[in-house]
DNA sequence: GTGGCGAACTGTACGCCGTCCAGCTATATT
DNA sequence: AATATAGCTGGACGGCGTACAGTTCGCCAC
């Protein structure tokens, strides 16, 4: 509630601004850091407002994951089709780690949003170019997403305190390839 | 409080005690339904009680999460590596599915317990015993916990609403199997 | 213009949560 | 028997998500 404005008067939100306010809060507090409050004041709004932009904050959290994961491009569509599929999960990982808080919520509840959709969409795409179709494919694409957010999600955790961050992460990185590898192989048959 | 003990009056609650109802509120009320006034109230109990006997919220959950683990045996001494890893990760991946609400826990905090330990040590072993070793072990464990816990997460999402859950998780446990053997092929080089 | 309507916002409040503090008391120790 | 201590209580604090009712503004029909 910025104080030059009286009450009644509008701050001309929208759903966009209350979204990417929401991304600020859980950049900067983290998840616990993420509360329709903090949201509200980084708008200079009362809390409640956020309520005429969104239904609640499952709805919030929901479309914070699914918009995360519109930053992982489509395959090209002439790549060969392992070399892209190992092409896509790296890059969702790589784009699950850049909002380390949102990772464990995409276990918990999962990614339903367009996007979601869309990459799965692509997975099976690829999959089907090499011969690997129907509940194969199925079983092919459930592996590949949990091994991708999965990985994401040990990665992200604190662990033991001893090297230092960097250094680990460069290590997990390999292995995250390494694993990748052994599930294609496996997949091709 | 039970009304027949008056204030000041020793319930004679031990750590074991707070634990199991702990894990008795989880399991009828889920998860959102694990509160410390909860607990308290199963144990006729005013909520500060708790606090004589567990640190806090945080550390009662971790006891759970690794509690939970415990129920998984070591695998016998003489069993082939390949066959005994397989048989421990689905043991594993059984006793997670026991206790669904805690599972999302696992990936967002990890479990560091004794029993967590016990069972990274029982993988190093078989793993060691396969001709795998050092760094190549750890980047093996790792991708055996991530899968085991990742794919344990993915189930126990509600999912769409479609066919009855008895089918979709018969269906699922054959994907866990069929993944878990490319990784195990996989890392046997 | 002007009247009215609906959307956006406010203050306030409710019921929860985890947890701290100060007191009381039953038990264990000496 | 006197004292210390551990286990419990009532009560409260601050914070959470969110419902309710009211106020006020922007817009559109007339």
């Amino acid at each position: 509630m910025d104080p030059r404005r009286t009450p009644g008067q509008r701050a001309g939100l929208s759903r966009e601004q209350v979204l990417a306010a929401a991304r600020d809060s859980l950049l900067e507090r983290g998840l616990s850091g993420l509360t329709m409050r903090a949201v509200a004041q980084r708008l200079g709004v009362a809390p409640n407002a956020l309520y005429s932009h969104v239904p609640d904050k499952a709805a919030l959290v929901e479309d914070l994951l699914d918009d995360a994961l519109g930053a992982v491009p489509d395959p090209p569509a002439d790549a060969d089709w392992r070399t892209g599929l190992r092409d896509l999960m790296a890059r969702t990982h790589a784009v699950l780690l850049d909002s380390p808080d949102l990772v464990p919520l995409y276990l918990g509840r999962g990614a339903r949003g367009p996007n979601a959709r869309r990459l799965g969409a692509g997975v099976l795409d690829l999959l089907a170019r090499g011969g690997v179709t129907g509940p194969e494919a199925q079983e092919a694409l459930r592996a590949l997403i949990v091994y991708t957010i999965g990985f994401a999600a040990f990665e992200v955790q604190p662990g033991p305190e001893d090297a230092d961050p960097g250094e680990r992460s460069a290590g997990l990185s390999g292995t995250f390839d390494r694993g990748l590898g052994w599930l294609l192989a496996g997949i091709g048959g």
